[in-house]
DNA sequence: TCGTCGTCATCAATCGATTGCAATATACCC
DNA sequence: GGGTATATTGCAATCGATTGATGACGACGA
């Protein structure tokens, strides 16, 4: 294991001070002669010395490093979202620290103090989703000495930069896209009892059924976790409707849910038409392709970092901003059209 | 945004020096009085101070900070090596940056010296699998300041703490046991070309072959990348041959052979026999359930947290240390039994 | 010879915390 | 009351880099 250089020993190396070698070596304007600088820069090179960013933030106040909290790394979803968060970051010249909490609030609290700590530049939080006690984790994010930006969910209620897909839109698009195929009697499969996200999927799905004069039947509507097993379990009974069709909101609720089907030997979009929510990943796997609302995590990404950065350059007004992007409605194969045959 | 309070303002609001505060708040052994004790900390509490680790770690020269560098966070395994390894770290009070660097050398190297200046304490290093020219990296790896772990994978010849599956281990497991089950042509899907771990696992299936005297044929070891499109494509290939078995090196790998199956309307293992390797993501979707050479990421990640536990603790010989872990065999059902029909 | 200007480079304070050593206050003993 | 032991607390250097304020030196003009 080599040393550490540090500016003082190139400072002695080059016979010169360290003020003298940090100011060429940042490319400061200043009055060093063309030669030392030379010379500066080459023994630099040679001794393969990088600056320590840690005694260099302390003295700049900022560290360049952001930070990113998200319920599950192992989720496609927020690993997608954290690499293209982390790409975007790093153009910028910004590190980010990935952090994954496991979901409940007081983890989300832990790990936003040690990134606080560490000194980061901002946070991107992913919490807030679930129904859970989250008190002292709203009292600390509106206490925070630096800028944070809610990403793909929120505090309710909380005064802060977001940056979100409109859940309801979603919800309202699938469900609207099977009416428009002629679908009737639709179940939808949410999340709705710990979700914020499951809600408004599911309020998005109501308005569609109402908009077009639809009633809103309870038997319709059934409570899964954004798990596998859990849609699998809940799938049974959502099977035994009359249901032509199911809005499946979430990409594990899909797949738990066509799990079932298989088994049932039921096939799409012959005995019944599925409509999923950023399901991707499966798409390789199904024939069918499922027909889905898919929301682009690098887009999310992409508006985060440019909330983050406008708080960093200290534009951005005093108020928090709010950025709602639209999902978009991907037609495959998964949605019987009934239309044709009327 | 609330102002950040430091060890200073502490001790001035309680008329002691910041020496005391910070002995009392480390709880440090030593002789401040029981009552300035109570005042330090309750100030301390009231005022939401938290400790700057910047200026910490400035001191003591440790970070508790580590660094993880995979080459793509998005790919499930690594996410889930992520996931835990990050984990296993906070259980020991270390916090972990989480880096995706796309799988170029160049980019290994770039996000190596971005953490070793930002003063991690130790990395993790998931690189130098693909065939690209990693002389610098290498260099660099081998002048780290700070202790190394190569995970999963490693640059040839570099000494350096390694843990990892033992890949030939696996081609060997997989072969073995199709053989095991009455087949005798088995065909191989691998990235030998631009993968060691691809070779490895090419390796072992053919000594598994060699083990019983059956031949090897070149013509059953077909090449593939580890994306799906590119197993897709070969996969016409495989399906082309007399083989009653195939061996698929990686997830990806599998699921292009599957979907290629699908879509020629074979059947498995009626038509044709499949192990496969890492496939857990799929089982969910697949009936039958595909039988396959399984890697624990958390058994990785504990033993690698363990390595460089070690090596932080000044424990852990000069000689670099290997661990080599065996993966497992997961039986499930795609894979047809010749035998019983003899 | 003195003052001035330009050029090149250094001093010293600073960021926020840690820590060995020095210093003060109080108690205790003879 | 002088001296020592003990309990408390403060000073100041340190980590490595940044930066505004200054200093040294030579040349040049008057």
């Amino acid at each position: 294991m080599a040393n550490k250089v540090t500016l003082k020993q190139i400072a002695q190396e080059v016979g010169l001070s360290p003020s003298s070698v940090s100011l060429v070596l940042n490319n400061r304007p200043c009055r060093i002669s063309e030669e030392n600088r030379k010379l500066i820069k080459e023994v630099a090179a040679r001794n393969h010395y990088v600056p320590n960013q840690i005694a260099r933030s302390l003295v700049m106040r900022e560290s360049r490093t952001l930070g990113l909290i998200v319920p599950n790394i192992e989720s496609r979803f927020f690993a997608s979202l954290a690499g293209s968060l982390e790409k975007r970051c790093r153009e910028d010249g910004y590190a980010l620290f990935i952090t994954s909490s496991g979901g409940s609030a007081d983890d989300d609290l832990e790990l936003l103090r040690q990134l606080v700590t560490r000194g980061v530049d901002g946070v991107f939080l992913v919490v807030g989703d679930e129904f859970s006690d989250d008190r002292a984790l709203r009292e600390e994010v509106s206490h925070l000495p630096i800028p944070a930006v809610m990403v793909d969910r929120a505090i309710e209620g909380l005064e802060c930069d977001k940056v979100m897909f409109d859940h309801e839109m979603g919800g309202y698009m699938a469900t609207r896209y099977l009416i428009e195929q002629g679908h009737r009697r639709i179940a939808c499969l949410v999340n709705a009892r710990r979700s914020n996200t499951g809600r408004k999927r599911l309020a998005g799905y109501e308005r569609a059924l109402r908009e077009v004069g639809l009633p809103i039947d309870a038997r319709l509507e059934f409570e899964s976790e954004y798990y596998i097993p859990s849609a699998y379990e809940a799938s049974e009974a959502v099977l035994a409707t009359d249901a032509t069709a199911v809005f499946a909101s979430s990409d594990n609720i899909a797949l738990g849910l066509l799990k079932r089907l298989h088994e049932m030997g039921k096939s799409i979009p012959g005995d019944i038409s599925v409509v999923s929510y950023d399901n991707s990943a499966a798409d390789v796997l199904f024939e069918p392709a499922l027909t889905a609302i898919e929301q682009d995590p690098g887009i999310l990404a992409e508006h985060a970092f440019g909330c983050m950065s406008k708080r960093l350059a200290g534009r951005g007004g005093r108020r928090a901003e709010e950025v709602v992007l639209e999902p978009e409605l991907i037609v495959k194969g998964s949605v019987l059209n009934l239309t044709k045959h009327n």
